[in-house]
DNA sequence: GTCTATACTTCGATAGAC
DNA sequence: GTCTATCGAAGTATAGAC
């Protein structure tokens, strides 16, 4: 965020409907189809002032962004102290419209850098957060995993992305086994708490 | 493709310019900074001698993913003879190169029907020949594998589509141990070959 | 088969009135 | 804080000369 023009004030209820429209768009068409112009539409208001309360465009999206890590952390944070931690925490990462959205700004990051390092400084963050919440799991129920706890964490947000995705796009070949796959290892682990 | 126009031969060289332009940018930019004047520039051409082959941007798309998909059918076929086969599909799918150019398209079929289409066909028919092949060799070695082949195949995919994509976006937490697991499952299905 | 010329649209971003 | 007006660039696609 290029910080050199003086800006409209954070509370704005305009500048939430911008970011709001901002992320319905990215969710129904694609970071790719987001312009000032359309978003502006879809929040009632003139697109000129999008430039009233962001730099650019990449600002805006930036924003979207860092509201969405935030509702994501909310949603890590209730599912940690979760008594089944391990089908908690599969849910979680099987929500498909989260996956989705994620995936948009994944591919958003290959042509913005800034994207990219503000994907990459949270990504970490949760896999991290992720990982200790089932290893305090593990511990307590006093299991010794056939697998160790970050490749487990790692291998639910690429699963279920994965699901997501071919979903998405008409494919569907190996989830229901995959599905059942998942079932019998969460109940492997569930077991132990 | 909508066939109304008269286009020029499949066999010109200006054509297969384009098509090849249109793959590197699609490589190292992304679909979504492709354009008709940008293709041409890299091919050498104007971009309106694009209009001339092709009745649009998509069905340029269309031939750059049709040729990618012969390619990608063709390393597939060596492979499925090898005698490793577990270790073999996994350097296959494991492509890093190949990975970022399918999740291009992945990405562009979000937004273009006839893209999405397209992958649906051949990813069921790409993931059936991969399953069929590791069916084969595992009753060839009478073993009686741990998961089932079309899981495998699955897994095989997403796992290194997910190591490929957040390795280009500079996030590494628990790649390594997830490499590492991987060379042991495939120690153990190769061990039966 | 390749060119120039051009129609038409949409884009991001800024200036300045109110 | 919101508006009108506008700039310059870039986009897809077509028409028609050569």
């Amino acid at each position: 965020m290029a910080a050199t023009k003086k800006l409209g004030a954070e509370s704005s209820a305009s500048r939430g409907a911008f970011v709001e429209a901002t992320e319905q768009l990215i969710r129904e068409e694609g970071w790719a189809a987001v312009t000032a112009r359309r978003v502006a539409e879809r929040a009632g208001l003139k697109f000129q002032l999008i430039y009233y309360y962001f730099n650019s465009l990449d600002d805006l999206f930036l924003e979207v962004f860092e509201r969405g890590v935030e509702q994501h952390l909310e949603r890590l944070r209730a599912v940690i102290d979760a008594e089944d931690l391990p089908r908690a925490l599969w849910a979680y990462s099987n929500d498909s419209r989260d996956n989705r959205f994620t995936l948009e700004f994944m591919a958003m990051a290959n042509h913005k850098q800034v994207i990219r390092e503000a994907i990459a400084k949270y990504a970490e963050r949760i896999r991290a957060m992720q990982t200790q919440a089932l290893e305090r799991y593990l511990q307590g129920g006093g299991v010794e995993p056939s697998l160790p706890p970050v490749v487990t964490t790692f291998l639910m947000t690429g699963i279920s992305r994965a699901l997501s995705l071919e979903s998405s796009l008409g494919i569907g070949g190996g989830h229901a086994e995959t599905q059942a796959l998942v079932e019998a290892w969460l109940e492997h682990l569930g077991g132990g708490g």
